[in-house]
DNA sequence: CGACTGACGCCGA
DNA sequence: CTCGGCGCCAGTC
């Protein structure tokens, strides 16, 4: 099996396991996912990620817990909407990691994420 | 095979 | 706070 896709299919899976409500970094993906310092790798992923699969990639932001996406640019309005109706506030681009930042239980990591 | 790119992260100025 | 640069490495050309 390709395990190109492995990897791409941990990321995605991790970004599966965000609670709604609740946010995480593409540095905090990568790690969950078993991929250390390959941030930008969870971003090449998503950019890839076909139509098909719904991801919510929308809980994925950067560590400052701005938005991955520029202000003003349509993703980043479509994700504003999108974490608000979740409850997750968003003010100028940007969310409070400190209050929405997941935090992985350890039966999400032992069990679910089968670490 | 080599060069460029990027939905990143971090540190320094 | 902003701006610049380096590291990381898979994907794309």
């Amino acid at each position: 099996m390709t395990d190109k896709l492995t990897r791409c299919e941990q990321v995605w899976y991790t970004i599966t396991c965000i609670p709604e409500g609740n946010v995480a970094s593409y540095g905090q993906i990568a790690d969950l996912a078993g991929l250390p310092g390959r941030a930008r790798f969870v971003g090449t992923c998503l950019k890839q990620t076909p139509k098909e699969k719904v991801l919510p990639w929308h809980r994925v932001l950067r560590s400052s817990g701005e938005l991955a996406f520029p202000k003003g640019s349509e993703q980043a309005q479509e994700q504003m909407e999108r974490l608000r109706e979740e409850g997750v506030a968003v003010n100028n681009n940007r969310v409070k990691m400190a209050q929405f930042q997941w935090v992985p239980d350890m039966a999400t990591l032992l069990g679910t994420l089968k670490f």
